[in-house]
DNA sequence: GTATGTGAATCTCTTCACAGCA
DNA sequence: TGCTGTGAAGAGATTCACATAC
């Protein structure tokens, strides 16, 4: 039964679900129950039973899930039965790192097109995109892609993030450490990779 | 007045606030209201009151924080008062990216070794550090390395990452899409880059 | 018999509102 | 007066336990 309002902590672990549900099919596991699912990614049965619960009723009772349907179903929940094209800006070595990872595709993204401002770096190729001015950002409306993801640095990444805004992109996968100021239907997901390595030794026993 | 349990998200917005502190210092902000560090990173300034009071009283009332002194006591809450000393493993394209990254020196980390497994990747110097063998991990216990960051493949992860606690690493900062089982007194914490990413169009309006 | 779906209970975290102190 | 520090209230998320359906 749908509720009125999802928790972010479920729509934080339906990706978790779906990639355990994909490499489980994989496997050859064509049906699933939620303890299978939940032993196999480090949750809780319940947890997860209660998860879907938001959504509706994808299983049978007495039964559990089949695979490809419950794929599809939290596929259409993330909005990642159609494919995504995103749009990479900032080529740095964290950029060509992400230009060349190929995590995203089980999910459906693309990479369609790059742009830095290092006239050194403009007209080059890496996997097939040619790295464009950043003067030029405006060519992604035609392209349609409204994700974007943001390599820059913290310096540059507030005026770059308008500017996306500015071109169509509706979210933004943000790299650089810092806060970006976007209107709010505008989503900004941060990785902040420094943030969360400077919070291990708070869990490290002893020195 | 320290408690029992510190929440788990309290500890994450720690690094927050230090880097709010560090850079508003810099900034030639001798003294700080939880206002003013509220307004400058994006919280609500009961929460950073509420957050710092689970390990004491840092402030003065009527008056605010006291920049350095604020600095210093997050920093030893998150036991960044010391330098510490990481290893990274896996020099592809993200752990090249990691090497040569200047965001984690800010909080006192340093890159002391690195290892991979790839022929002719062993014996490169990047950023002043020769990537080594991984069959000699076992050297970064003489080193007192504690820190490890994981950047190789998800079919290597689990093996590695024994390896590394094997070797006496205590906490791992892990960017491969996998669950590592560790035994519990080591603390992971993974960087799912294509996790995030996955749920950015659950948020987007329309297509 | 077996595993889902879900209200209720529990636990955790955040916000409020004000006492306490410079 | 002004801002911290903190119990209490409120909101949010997880776990429990069982009715429900195959």
């Amino acid at each position: 039964m749908r509720h009125y309002r999802i928790p972010d902590e479920t729509v934080k672990r339906l990706p978790v679900y779906l990639r355990g549900a994909v490499l489980l099919l994989k496997d050859g596991k064509k049906s699933l129950s939620s303890g299978e699912l939940a032993g196999f990614i480090g949750a809780s049965p319940a947890q997860i039973r209660k998860d879907f619960s938001y959504f509706g009723a994808f299983g049978t009772r007495g039964v559990g899930y089949d695979t490809p349907k419950l794929i599809k179903q939290i596929s259409k929940i993330l909005k990642l039965n159609k494919r995504h094209k995103a749009v990479l800006v900032g080529i740095g070595n964290l950029g060509t790192a992400i230009m060349v990872y190929t995590g995203f595709s089980i999910y459906g993204f693309s990479i369609e097109a790059a742009f830095d401002n290092d006239a050194k770096k403009i007209g080059k190729k890496i996997n097939g995109i040619t790295i464009e001015d950043i003067a030029k950002l405006r060519t992604i409306r035609a392209k349609k892609i409204q994700i974007a993801i943001l390599a820059v640095t913290s310096g540059q990444a507030q005026r770059v993030a308008e500017s996306l805004v500015n071109n169509g992109i509706k979210g933004i996968l943000n790299f650089s450490p810092c806060r970006l100021e976007v209107p709010k239907n505008i989503k900004v997901i941060s990785i902040d990779i420094a943030l969360d390595m400077a919070r291990l030794p708070y869990y490290m026993p002893k020195t």
